[in-house]
DNA sequence: GGGAATATGAAATAATAATTCCAATCCATA
DNA sequence: TATGGATTGGAATTATTATTTCATATTCCC
């Protein structure tokens, strides 16, 4: 019976998630003023973190009353309890992009859990993503879209590490008709699988240091026969390198002795949609 | 002769990295305690952002008129001016990965060529990786990885789009020199591998919507032999996540249709190299 | 449409925080 | 070691900012 709001109300919220999920939940009942502020602070989280009382709600067009008012609805005992959640949350997003990855870094590599391995893991596809979207070269990118767009079956050669991505390339170019044959290993009938191929066809390869020789030799062959190759490697004395009509490097970061393959994997989906899209559009010019 | 320092003086420093490599230039030049004070705000310059003069200054361990002289020989005319620059780094900050997303994805959407195609996935990459970053439930990794290094066997089970994953957990099991066995479809013995498995070995069971059926029916098939599985899904409403003992809700953007697999990846390492580092730790503490 | 409950605006007040000032201390140099 | 200048500590002062209060407006319900 005497139990104030403060005591017998809900919690209030501590982390900014739980306030926003708080506030939007309750937005239908708000007042029309608290309802404005209220949507000011989700909009924009930074002013409310360093603002003060008066120049946030002069941003919002209310008044400064009106701010306090809604901190105590939500449970704050006033605007500066409400403004710490704000300011906590960008303490806790820590996050210049780089600085978020040095971070991540720091505690995979200090911190002894599991946890650190997973961030550990996080931090080298992040790097990897990054680093490959400055140095992707585009008229590479056109050029191997082009070359694969016109073969009548792509062959994807990889094993061991890049495996992975060679199984993904086959299933994605499964999902968008376009013929293809994974150069597998396991009944050991890859030499006659290559004797298929034709200049008519192209074929994307991958690898890695350390390259695994059966990648290279088939690379080889195949190339021998005129079939024109898209390489996915590491770097120019990559022996993938000199058998590829076009070859991109792609630079993974690596964790705990195993490298990310995010990079890989994004330019490898590029070219694949890509593929599937220059076919739908030539087809409908060849219609047209 | 009447020029005085502000006037004189070089420019008071704008932005946070112009600040820093000042304090730094001076550093040896600069008395005990304003030195002291410096090495704090580049030590922590986010409580330099968020605190008042004084609680910082008893952070540092000086006065807060020393904070204020501080600000002032840095050609500030005070230390709110001096807090403006801190303050100011927190939000570029912030708003410089989330928008280089929204800049990627804007110009994946937007832009027609190639190149928009490869920023979308890549774009799709970061957004996953960044989501399982924050949601990723640290008690699940830590139950997964005890109840995987106690297997004999690890079967790895996934088909389709998982595929890739699957692969790659063997590959790196395989490194790590940890029995497993990958549950494949090619020769169709899938139901006679699996009626090897015992409660004394483990699963990982990869599967997102639409389930592949396959998957599905054989992770029924084994959990009902006893067998423990670690799945990687994405809802609590996924058929695999109530046969398993241990499941981690992953959420993948997807860009053209194609969803990411940078968090599964990220997941699927940590769940890996995490295996290997405890049964290490677990076989030197048996023979200690 | 009238009246109570609720919401809002604006200014007064209280609290908090930045800045200044001055005495005390430290340090280099003669 | 004495002396002047620079540096520092601590309290007094000033400025800024949050909060409260109260009068007014609006809304909702009977």
């Amino acid at each position: 019976m005497s139990l104030d709001r403060a005591t017998m109300d809900e919690r209030v919220p501590r982390d900014f998630e739980t306030l926003r999920a708080t506030i939007l939940d309750r937005r239908e009942s708000l007042p029309k003023r608290i309802a404005q502020i209220a949507a000011y602070a989700l909009d924009n989280p930074d002013d409310i973190a360093f603002g003060t009382a008066a120049s946030i709600a002069a941003s919002a067009g209310v008044q400064p009353s009106t701010l306090i008012r809604f901190a105590q609805q939500l449970g704050f005992d006033g605007f500066t309890s409400l403004q710490q959640v704000f300011r906590e949350r960008l303490r806790e997003r820590n996050s210049s992009y780089d600085e978020r990855l040095l971070a991540l870094r720091a505690k995979a590599e200090g911190g002894a859990g599991h946890r650190a391995i997973f961030d550990g893991f996080v931090a080298a596809a992040s790097t990897s993503l990054n680093d490959i979207s400055r140095t992707l070269d585009e008229t590479h990118l056109e050029d191997a879209i082009s070359l694969l767009a016109k073969a009548e079956t792509i062959y994807v050669l990889a094993k061991r590490r890049s495996y992975p991505v060679a199984t993904y390339i086959a299933y994605a170019l499964g999902k968008l008709k376009i013929r293809n044959q994974l150069i597998e290993s396991a009944a050991g009938l890859n030499a006659e699988m290559i004797a298929f191929a034709t200049p008519a066809d192209a074929v994307i390869a991958i690898s890695f240091s350390p390259y695994a020789p059966a990648t290279i030799e088939e690379a080889r062959a195949i190339s021998e026969r005129g079939v024109p190759i898209v390489a996915i490697t590491d770097s120019s004395f990559s022996p993938l390198a000199q058998f590829a009509r076009v070859w991109f490097e792609v630079a993974e970061a690596d964790f705990a002795g195993f490298r990310s393959l995010s990079a890989t994997m994004a330019l490898a989906m590029a070219l694949t949609v890509g593929v599937g899209e220059k076919r739908r559009d030539s087809g409908r010019k060849r219609k047209a």
